[in-house]
DNA sequence: TCATTTTTGTTGACCGGTTCACTTGATACA
DNA sequence: TGTATCAAGTGAACCGGTCAACAAAAATGA
């Protein structure tokens, strides 16, 4: 077991003081270049490391940001095995924590307590919340003032954080009149966990707004809502769109998952997408290029928001610009199998 | 901004020592049951929350494991985009260590110099390898005698790590063995990242077995091996095949990812799946049963895998029990709708 | 030349815990 | 009664850094 080098060891190779070695590792320049040259030597010969739980607790900072993702059981298992949507995300900040050398815990919803609990623990440097909490958590984690960026979030917390999002409503809006135009009358939506997750309500919102710019009704009997597993919600709302027989001629689905999940439930009951039903999807996943049919969908650049965000949050640690840039970023409707003519 | 409660404010407020209340949080019984009582009531007054930044420092503990997954930019983007067999994995891992109050650092490969001294700085308390990496970082680690548990692994490394698998030349075997069962006799083998990737190398030894043992003739044309997204790799592969003409009646591909990118190919070309072509998967991802068609695979209880390790591990952590038990986790044939009789 | 400023560097307390060596008072033993 | 044993608890050093206050030497200025 090798011995771990400190920086006391390197001021006794070099005899200068464990002052200079902190100041020339940190770049504050208090030191005459010869020194400088000696220590940065010494440093690299004996492969001197700084231990950031040492620096953690002096600093009082931790170089770990925390993301938060809702949960139901405090699990983040079904978002690992099946939310690409959530993951993609995540990946798209590991890529810029890594060239910063931050850290990143991953968490599923605790209780606000021990959520607060968890950051003072850990000394946590930051925070982002991808999705939506109960506001009890807000409420609870404003009094630490730790730098915190939201994803997808609607709802205004009496502080005002940098917000990632897009425009939801324009998005519902853009994928239903893209069935419209397809010569569409009758249009299923068909979303997930309507009164949790805002940005299905807004998509809800942009679907209305085209039918009445259409001038079509909106027919209650053809909104879907489901809580649990993606693919499984979508496909049981296939399976009751099925039994409704012939009321709709196309499907605008909150998410790309939940698409090839009503595909699979219309495709075993013998019915055609596109030929019988249309169906537009939304995030433009990796999935959406993959299956059968390819799906039109509204593309978000999933893996952008995680690298905005992350990015949002370094700048606010490293530089305190706390002027709550919220972001909208832009959407794309994607026009490939799933969708036809009438 | 509140205040954060430290052992000293209980010493304190109850009238004793630090050692005192330590002791009592650890559990070390050293203390009447009067002043014991008196300090928990105290704790739980405060809300005091012992601070786990200063107990890694002291203890050289930090409750946090390193899983780490080998990827070829350091990136883990693709990984959480389109690797689902490991975001499966890791929500197994979550759910363990959640429960033991362990967080979780997930990175991508970096080179072995970095990658021990990640460990160093961060006061790592255990470390999951999930797949295989190169010779250089097994012998780096080897000298920190940190707790390791690999998953999907085929390498001594001079030490005897606990290793959880499956019998990855079983599942090739069987895999194969079906299809030979359904009548055909063309089977090809598609995999990924043939050289590096050990579990892959196990299954096509089972499958080229289960050749023999029906004395069909091996066909080097029919091994393909990519490197790359998964889901595009499966779909050039199945290009591929198709240029051979009809040389193949059945398919096995190493992962379900990879058949759903065969299929995508197969299909725009105008072929049936499983008509023209029958498919095995492996793995029984989520994504199987709602691919079109669905995947005939071989299930591995993917998500167990990673609560497996999870558990290994915190018994080596925390009871020294390092008897390398290596866990062979038992493989189904789950046959769906991708293979049919020739 | 002497006072002042600047450069370069050091010392020691501190972050919030743990742990080893030690004290104190009570109990047991003989 | 004297000594050994034990339970209950304390003090101070320590983990590996940072930082404010201070000090010595060098440079500046008048």
């Amino acid at each position: 077991m090798e011995k771990k080098v400190t920086i006391r060891d390197v001021a006794a190779y070099t005899g200068v003081s464990r002052t200079t070695v902190s100041n020339i590792v940190n770049g504050i320049n208090k030191t005459s270049e010869e020194t400088k040259e000696k220590v940065l030597k010494a440093i690299k010969e004996l492969n001197y490391q700084p231990d950031f739980t040492a620096i953690s607790l002096s600093k009082k900072k931790s170089n770990i940001i925390g993301v938060v993702i809702p949960t139901f059981d405090d699990s983040l298992a079904p978002i690992f095995r099946e939310n690409h949507y959530y993951t993609e995300i995540l990946g798209g900040m590991e890529y810029v924590f890594k060239n910063h050398n931050y850290d990143l815990f991953i968490s599923g919803m605790m209780n606000p307590i021990e959520f607060k609990n968890w950051i003072q623990k850990r000394n946590l440097d930051g925070l982002i919340f991808l999705g939506l909490f109960p506001e009890s958590v807000y409420n609870e984690i404003k009094t630490l003032d730790i730098p915190i960026v939201l994803i997808d979030n609607y709802e205004k917390h009496g502080v005002n954080y940098p917000n990632i999002r897009i425009d939801d409503e324009l998005g519902g809006y853009i994928a239903t009149k893209h069935l419209i135009d397809r010569g569409h009358k009758r249009i299923s939506f068909m979303g997930h966990d309507l009164k949790t997750i805002s940005v299905d309500e807004k998509r809800l919102s942009g679907y209305i707004k085209a039918l009445q710019e259409a001038n079509l009704s909106l027919n209650e009997d053809l909104l879907f809502d489901g809580t649990g597993s993606f693919y499984e919600v979508g496909f049981q709302m296939g399976l009751k769109l099925l039994e409704l027989g012939d009321k709709a001629t196309a499907i605008f689905a909150t998410s790309d998952i939940l698409a090839v999940g009503i595909i699979k439930a219309l495709l075993e009951h013998g019915k055609k997408v596109p030929k019988d039903y249309s169906i537009v999807g939304f995030d433009d996943l990796v999935i959406s290029r993959y299956s059968i049919p390819s799906l039109t969908t509204i593309s978000q650049n999933v893996f952008n928001k995680g690298v905005l965000s992350a990015q949002t949050i370094l700048n606010i640690i490293e530089h305190g610009t706390s002027d709550p840039v919220s972001i909208n970023l832009p959407i794309e409707l994607i026009v490939r199998k799933s969708t036809s003519f009438l």
